[in-house]
DNA sequence: TATGAATGAGCTTTCATTCAT
DNA sequence: CATGAATGAAAGCTCATTCAT
């Protein structure tokens, strides 16, 4: 697995170790030996680069988030229409759950062990996210396309719909196609579930 | 916080204690001693009702569950229109969540430490639960209520919906008005967000 | 070697223990284990009676440095003639060093590695066993027994004069007569090296 | 601090350097990397010229040692009078703990983390000090100014008087007349204190 | 049944030392 | 000669678990 940044740069290699070892067995279970040895260096090495356990899961993470982030971006950026973007985006989301499971896996599972610090920091991320999202939806209602409602719960609404795929993606190992999964959360989405 | 059910029984009051230690510091953080002292016990008691910290954990987590499921399976059972049904379910699960914070935090992060025998369990529960759900949405397509659509995607994806409500009001101690914003949800999840 | 106080108590059986292996290998080249194992406890049950490493090597030296200044106080306040009382101290402080050549090597010579407020303990007490003597001799003053002198230097200068008998005993095990080697010093002190 | 011994070449500047950390922090407390940092080389440069981190700290108090050696022979082979002599030797011994506190204190108290085979080189040279005091008193019984007594005990009484003084100078950061102090060592030690 | 003193496996982190450049 | 990135042995401390009482 590991993050597609490929590099033969140690940090590099550590922080991919980092986030197979952690993505497997927790923070708490994961030794920094562990992590060494799957990257190939002593364990003195790690400490070169992390100051500390904690440290390095959190750069591991941050470095995710940013891979995750930045295709977001993007996205909602492009110039297509609203129903696509989101579409793209709900793809996207998959998406990287699926190429990245054991970096998912202790995305949603794992930060609460970071300090109340580094939790923040994510917090925060996310909360960018959200607001990322919803001025996509403000957009769509200025422009006519959709309903006035509140931006924020429907931004939620839409993130938790998505990101709830990705349970049994991860922990039952589904593989859905994802073409298919996407279009029909943007269906639902859009239309309703109401005849 | 703890869990509703009162009692004097030495059994509960180590799940008890347990909830409310394993919901500030998490599985790993959380010592054995200090449930012992919470629930007014020695440390040699709490082995005589569970064999390790992972089996308390796990039938703490489980009596969560169940006590969540009774009042899940309740409301589904129950003779109101669709619309209202689903609505008072995401209301009682956003309720629950706001209720024990401290409990929902550790269902939501920490089962991951279990092992992976366990884990399953719970996924099997959760499974139960969009089951639950995809049957009630059968229903209603059936009565032609709702549009023809893949019922557990739609389950998932209403599960999703509420469920990611939870993340603010447990991480950022956020407590919003529950009554109006299940109508919210549930408005835009049987219209759409379409104009 | 040990300290006096014979005892079936385990925190006792500790100290003792940790002052042997102090004694041989210095406070950093210590090992916990080792001092748990020459007691024949767990290294866990040191930490029951002790927080920390710094810890056990404070109260170890507490417990002899008390121990050392119990004898000497008593024979501070015995009503024997000035001469004969310095003579009992400096063939008790020899007599210590003998009996107890270990904790002497420590005593003398590690208690830098304490931190700076236990370091400071001891030269308090240090201070106070210098005191105890400034008085001695002003007794002797005022008795018109001694000479005028400053009486603060003067038992530093005693002080100095028998301790440094312990060296060559300590380190090169050295035995010899305390009996005689008290009245010698006694002897050059009172009526000084010259004819 | 460091030893007025000054210099450019590298090993020396090692030397001092070394000095300076070993004194504030002591051995095991002192890291190479800052030694080699003080001494603005790298951290592999300090084992060219010496073979570890031990050695290095025996060279560093051989050095000091010589170097209070050598004033201290100079002192003894001088021609004036015993009285002048063995006060000018407290006057120096004392003015070096002053001049050189840092030195002084890992001297006192740290060289038992020195392997006793170097620990034994220190023994001996202070043996060797000893004995040059000895001779000196030796010297003046022969000549019949001082009464005749136990050379080697009266050498190691004046030193212990002597070397007790610098107890608070180091660790108490006192600053007493040097001039004074001497005096008063040298009048108790002749005359003695009795009337 | 209830207890808590005792235990020791297991983990993070440090730092003297090496060696390729 | 000089360097500093890499290493891994070593040690303090924690805490789940046991068991004698």
């Amino acid at each position: 697995m590991a993050l597609g940044f490929e590099s033969s740069d140690k940090k590099l290699r550590i922080i991919r170790s980092a986030a197979k070892v952690f993505a497997q067995k927790g923070f708490h279970r994961a030794k920094m030996e562990e992590i060494a040895q799957e990257a190939d260096v002593g364990k003195g090495t790690v400490y070169e680069y992390f100051s500390s356990k904690e440290q390095l899961f959190f750069e591991m993470l941050q470095m995710g988030k940013n891979f995750y982030h930045d295709s977001l971006t993007k996205e909602v950026n492009s110039e297509v229409s609203l129903q696509n973007k989101l579409k793209k985006i709900a793809y996207l989301h998959l998406k990287f759950i699926q190429e990245y499971k054991d970096f998912g896996r202790v995305m949603m599972q794992e930060f609460l062990q970071l300090g109340s610090e580094m939790q923040n920091y994510f917090w925060k991320a996310h909360e960018q996210e959200i607001t990322l999202l919803s001025q996509t939806f403000q957009d769509g209602m200025s422009q006519g396309i959709l309903r006035p409602l509140d931006c924020k719960v429907v931004a939620q609404i839409f993130h938790g719909a998505v990101h709830s795929m990705g349970g049994p993606m991860i922990f039952l190992d589904e593989e859905p196609d994802l073409e298919q999964l996407s279009t029909t959360i943007i269906e639902v989405f859009f239309k309703g579930i109401a005849k």
